[in-house]
DNA sequence: TGCGTTAATTTAATCGCTTGACTAAATTAA
DNA sequence: TTAATTTAGTCAAGCGATTAAATTAACGCA
């Protein structure tokens, strides 16, 4: 229903590469996804990969624009609103705490369930590799959004714990805090095993953000004086 | 000087073997790693990797083995030694949760130490991967080790919260810890810009163990009652 | 509407190259 | 002399890229 229908021959063939790609790149890494089975899963002709988009490095790139698009459309809106929160919050006033803690929770609220509606593609895999050795699409995706989600997390954890804003103790607990989560996706072969979830269901997901939330409040005590 | 230099001539290329794979697997992943490229690593002729390990399958589980012997290594004795307090512990102690603390904190100080001595091989990659697709590589990884560690930090986190022993919020909350720390190796890309840190040093690490030991002590306040 | 032309798109086939596995012969140690 | 180990070379299969030819859609004009 969102999608319209008036999509060329050609932008359905793009269409349907970027999206098997991003499955079969997922599943086994640039180098090891061949573009033939990327092609036979789009249903698609091999030659076509290199008349859309000029070979495999440029439908790698072509996918994490489709995957920098996708984030947008689900953090976009609560970071905008978070970021106008935080201008005109009072960086000194006594219930900062419980505030940066209600904003954590809205923007990592948006952020789990994003995770979990995408979490059957093969989003996290490749931003995994990416992590571990960046190429041209990972700076497209930091300098897209990561950097911007990062440092609001940890504009918010200065806010909620006095540290100075910006100091390297923020960007560090904001990392950790990204970590509690991600963790779930990124040893998910010990996540499975050590908590008998074969997939992340809605079931586990409430769990997983009731846990966070307890956490989260222990780390920003709302009625307790900053360190 | 630990080494025993009484290795036979197979051994020694045995040794290189999976020295080199633990490289190439590592950056490249078990598809993309060709056997010439680790035969060529290791300074040996590529038909040895079929006449020590039966081929290229057999030298990726000879180095998972070679990994699980180093995690030994460095984590039993101070999982065994966290493993003897907690038999002797009373669980309705005044002291549990700063008894609690203390052992998380013996026990994450060597599980980071580990991490930090070999952050420079493959280590983290290879078994990034397997949580990803689990082969019969994990299963064994996590049989010998991983799942010894995951319950001793449960059991742990039951005591130091006094929720109910392995129950599935004490689990969330042990995996949900182990992210804290791991985030900085699996998000290393993140980390690298989000904190300037090109590679993880003794500096950074000191930085991050500090951050880790607040966070933990706030998760676990010594003085407080429990929840 | 229908025809003819042009551009966009798709197809099958082929290129040189690399892959993992295997083998027989050569080399080394016992 | 025997067994363990290493070597160079070969095999079929799959790789990414490219090409010329075939097919399809788009547009101007009658």
């Amino acid at each position: 229903m969102t999608e319209a229908k008036v999509l060329s021959r050609g932008d359905q063939t793009r269409d349907a590469l970027i999206r098997a790609a991003l499955v079969v790149f997922g599943r086994s890494g640039f180098d090891a996804a061949s573009t033939r089975a990327i092609a036979e899963a789009a249903g698609v002709n091999q030659a076509l990969i290199g008349y859309h988009f000029g070979g495999k490095q440029g439908l790698y790139l072509g996918v994490f624009e489709h995957i920098i698009g996708q984030i947008r459309e689900h953090m976009a809106p609560v970071a905008a609103q978070v970021e106008h929160r935080l201008a005109q919050a009072t960086p000194e006033g006594p219930q900062r705490r419980a505030l940066a803690l209600e904003m954590m929770q809205d923007l990592f609220d948006a952020f789990n369930d994003m995770n979990f509606q995408h979490s059957r593609e093969g989003w996290v895999r490749l931003i995994l590799r990416e992590q571990q050795d960046p190429t041209e699409a990972f700076q497209l995706l930091y300098d897209s959004i990561l950097s911007r989600l990062m440092g609001l997390v940890t504009r918010l954890v200065a806010l909620g714990s006095g540290l100075e804003q910006d100091s390297e103790a923020c960007r560090i607990r904001a990392m950790m805090i990204f970590g509690q989560l991600l963790v779930f996706y990124t040893a998910r072969g010990t996540a499975s095993r050590h908590l008998g979830w074969k997939e992340l269901n809605r079931d586990n997901l409430a769990a997983l953000k009731r846990q966070f939330r307890i956490v989260l409040e222990s780390q920003f005590p709302p009625g307790v004086p900053a360190v």
